[in-house]
DNA sequence: GCCGCGGGTTGATCCATGTCAAAATGCGCC
DNA sequence: GGCGCATTTTGACATGGATCAACCCGCGGC
C-alpha cells in the first residue's frame, strides 16, 4: 500500500518542495534549509475521510502538508464538536499536541491528503542550533493564536452573513498565496462543516450562498464557487456597525 | 511614582516567587529557575484601566502577571472589538505579539496590578540553552492554542446558560489552583466584558445570572459570586444533546 | 449625608437564526 | 447507465437572545 521507502525518501527534502515559501521554511537561508532535510525524513498520504490524528493519541510529531486539505475538529465530553480549523498545503498540523504530549483534536482529510513528518523531539533539538528556525517556528505558533482570535471575534460578534463573507475572503486569499485562483474555488467541505466552523447551522449557510448568489456577490454551484464580487464582499463584512 | 529601581530589583526572583508552581519555572529544577533570575530583571505596575500595550505596539517583551488581573481585547478595522480573555496572576501576556513583532490585542488590566517584564529575546537564547525551559516554554504557548479552541468551541456551539456556566466554573478552577475559594469570589470584569467574551450581549449575561440565582447554583450580589452548586453548573454545561 | 453616575437588573418586543420538513441535485457504486 | 444515498436547497414556523427602555443600586466625591 505505502510507496517504497526509498523512493519515498528520495522526495522528502524541503530545500527543493515546492512549498518551501509557505511551509517552515519560510524566511530561512538555504543552508538552514538543508538542515531541515535532515528532519524531515518521512511522507505519510491520507485518504479522503482518513485521520492523520486524533484526539488523545500521544503526541509525537508534527505534520506539513505536501498536498490536500484537512478539517480540525474538537469535541466536548458530551458529544458535541466543531470544525476548528481547515488548513491546506504549506500549513502545519499538529501543534496543538505539545501542550499535553497528546493530541487534542482530530485531523481528518478532505481529500487524498500527504504530509510531511516532522518529529517533534528533533524540531527542538534543531531550534536550539539554529536560531532562524526556533525564532520562526515559535512566529508560527504564535501566528496560530492571532488566527484563533479573529476566530473568536468572528463567532462572538459577527453575523451570519458577516461569517460566511470572512470565510470566502479567507480562502480566497490563501488560495491566491499557492498560486491558485483568488476567484474560483471548489469548496472541499461540506456545508455541515463550513457551519460548524462559523458556527453556524448547514441551512443558514446554503441560505446565505444563495443569498450572495441573488446579490451578484458571487456564484454557487454546489461545491463550485467564484468570487464575482470581492469588494462587495468586503463591504458585507464590514458592514455591521461601521456607519458611525 | 515608582518604586526605587534598587528595591524592585531585589524583589525581582523567579526563585523565591511564589507563584513559580503557575508560572513560567513550572517543571524546572532549582538550578534552570536561577538561571530565570537573570532574565526577569524589571517589574512595572499597571493601575486599573490602564493598558499594558495595545495593539500595534512594537513587540519586545513578554509580560508574566505577578499580581492582579487584566483582560485582553481584540479589534476589527471596523470598530467592533470583543475581549479575547481575561488573565490572572502566573499568566503570560504577550504571546500574540511573536508572530507579527507587533501586538494584536490590548491588554487592559481589570485591577491594580504588577508584571514581570520577560524580554523575548533573552528568552528566546535562553530556550537555545535549556531545553526544559524551551520544552516548556512550547508547552505554554500550545495550550495558550488548545485553550482558545476551547473558547471557539463554546462560542460556535453552546448556549447561553451554557457559556455562562463554563465561564464560572473556568474561573473557579482557576482560583483554586491558586488557593483562593472555589466556590466564592469576586469579578473583576463587568457584565459587559463578560458578554464580550462569551458573544453575548451585558443584558442576557445579567438574566442568566438572575436565572442560576432562581435554581439555587449560585449566589450573585454585583461582583460578588458565590457558586452553591458546582455539580449543578457542570450539568447545565453538559445538557444540550446529551441525553442520548 | 447627599448627589450623581456607572453598572446592574428587569420587562416588553423583535428578529436572526435554528428547527423541522420535503423536494431536488449530484455523485459513487454496482 | 441507473439506483440509492448523501448533500444541498428551499419553505414554514419556532425561539433564544438581541434590542429598547425604564428603573434600581451602590460607590465615590463633595
Amino acid at each position: 500500500m505505502n510507496a517504497p521507502l526509498s523512493l519515498s525518501h528520495l522526495k522528502t527534502a524541503c530545500s527543493n518542495c515546492n512549498l518551501r515559501e509557505l511551509c517552515l521554511p519560510v524566511g530561512l537561508t538555504h543552508e538552514e534549509v538543508e538542515s531541515l532535510d535532515e528532519l524531515v525524513y518521512t511522507r505519510k498520504r491520507i485518504k479522503r475521510g482518513e485521520s492523520l490524528f486524533r484526539a488523545g493519541d500521544a503526541f509525537q510529531s508534527l505534520y506539513a502538508i505536501r498536498s490536500g486539505f484537512f478539517k480540525t475538529r474538537v469535541a466536548t465530553d458530551d458529544g458535541r464538536d466543531q470544525v476548528s480549523g481547515f488548513q491546506m498545503a504549506g500549513e502545519l498540523l499538529g501543534i496543538d499536541g505539545i501542550g499535553t504530549d497528546a493530541h487534542n483534536c482530530d485531523a481528518v482529510a478532505l481529500e487524498d491528503s500527504e504530509v510531511c513528518i516532522i518529529p517533534y523531539g528533533k524540531l527542538e533539538e534543531l531550534a536550539r542550533r539554529f536560531t532562524p528556525l526556533q525564532h520562526h517556528f515559535h512566529k508560527v505558533m504564535s501566528r496560530e493564536i492571532v488566527r484563533d482570535h479573529g476566530v473568536m471575534l468572528l463567532l462572538g460578534s459577527m453575523r451570519a452573513e458577516e461569517r460566511l463573507a470572512a470565510f470566502l475572503l479567507n480562502l480566497s486569499q490563501r488560495f491566491t498565496a499557492r498560486g491558485y485562483s483568488a476567484s474560483e474555488f471548489i469548496l472541499r467541505m461540506t456545508r455541515e462543516e463550513i457551519g460548524s466552523y462559523l458556527g453556524l447551522k448547514l441551512e443558514t449557510v446554503s441560505r446565505t450562498f444563495s443569498k450572495f448568489q441573488d446579490e451578484g456577490l458571487i456564484s454557487v454551484q454546489q461545491k463550485h464557487i467564484r468570487i464575482t464580487d470581492i469588494p462587495g464582499l468586503k463591504r458585507v463584512m464590514g458592514q455591521s456597525g461601521a456607519s458611525c
